[in-house]
DNA sequence: AACCAGGGAGCGT
DNA sequence: ACGCTCCATGGT
């Protein structure tokens, strides 16, 4: 994905890609991000690991949608849903005569359909959970927008008010979607590799864990949370 | 063929 | 505040 890209090399661009450096956050200073990161040697390797690993900025409803599905799924697994939602309720997009292709399904599509159609897209228990965020959503339940002014400590809370939504999936919807750089998703994996790589004998506690991200990782924990996270996942073998 | 998965809610202590 | 257990469904 180098920069200038394909649009910079035709005459006459026939697309603007301005969305695509949004999506990417190309405006984002990778060095800058990478200069506030605590100078020790897990950061180190995970960074040298995954030169250019960046964050994205998603659509809010995209990425809470996902991450409503993700509780206690595989990541293949939450791939499968989603692309079986986008299939059956998602708008068709330009695919490139390929394989047709189809968005995200809105929040109305999915406020539309019931809940068996949604557990007959493999969603299981969490069927009622989407379903129930769309409706509150719509019917003003929650404050959704009101969510990108609202500072992370308040947008969090108002997330949690929907059913399925905790901590976990809150804070990922701040960062990719909410774009709070400084929030550090603790979930399942990143506390396997915070424990075996900053505590390796004491093994602390959810909790301790949280307060040691909170405050070890600076201004762009968020972006440590993905270097660990990746790093992790593809070069520890974890549990 | 079990076992368990990018969590969260609802219980019990 | 903790520590359980259950929740559906499919990949390994």
């Amino acid at each position: 994905m180098a920069k200038g890209g394909i649009a910079a090399e035709v005459a006459k661009p026939v697309s603007n890609w301005s969305w695509l450096e949004e999506y990417l956050q190309l405006r984002v200073d990778l060095g800058q991000v990478l200069a506030t990161f605590p100078d020790d040697e897990p950061m180190h390797n995970a960074v040298a690991a995954l030169p250019g690993l960046r964050l994205l900025r998603q659509d809010y409803w995209e990425c809470l949608a996902s991450f409503i599905l993700s509780a206690t799924k595989q990541i293949v697994q939450i791939r499968q849903m989603v692309a079986l939602l986008s299939k059956r309720y998602g708008e068709p997009i330009a695919s490139g005569g390929g394989e047709p292709a189809f968005a995200f399904p809105s929040i109305k599509a999915i406020a539309a359909c019931s809940e068996k159609e949604l557990r007959e897209c493999k969603l299981g228990f969490r069927a009622p959970n989407l379903l129930g965020a769309a409706h509150n959503i719509l019917d003003g339940t929650i404050g959704w927008q009101q969510l990108p002014t609202m500072s992370s400590d308040e947008a969090r809370e108002e997330l949690m008010n929907l059913r399925g939504v905790g901590p976990k999936i809150a804070d990922c919807v701040l960062l990719f979607a909410g774009g709070h750089h400084e929030v550090f998703p603790v979930d399942v994996w990143i506390e396997r590799a915070l424990q075996r790589l900053y505590f390796p004998k004491r093994r602390p506690s959810a909790k301790r864990l949280r307060k040691f991200a909170d405050t070890h990782f600076g201004p762009y924990a968020g972006y440590a949370q993905q270097y660990l996270f990746h790093h992790a996942r593809i070069h520890l073998k974890l549990k």
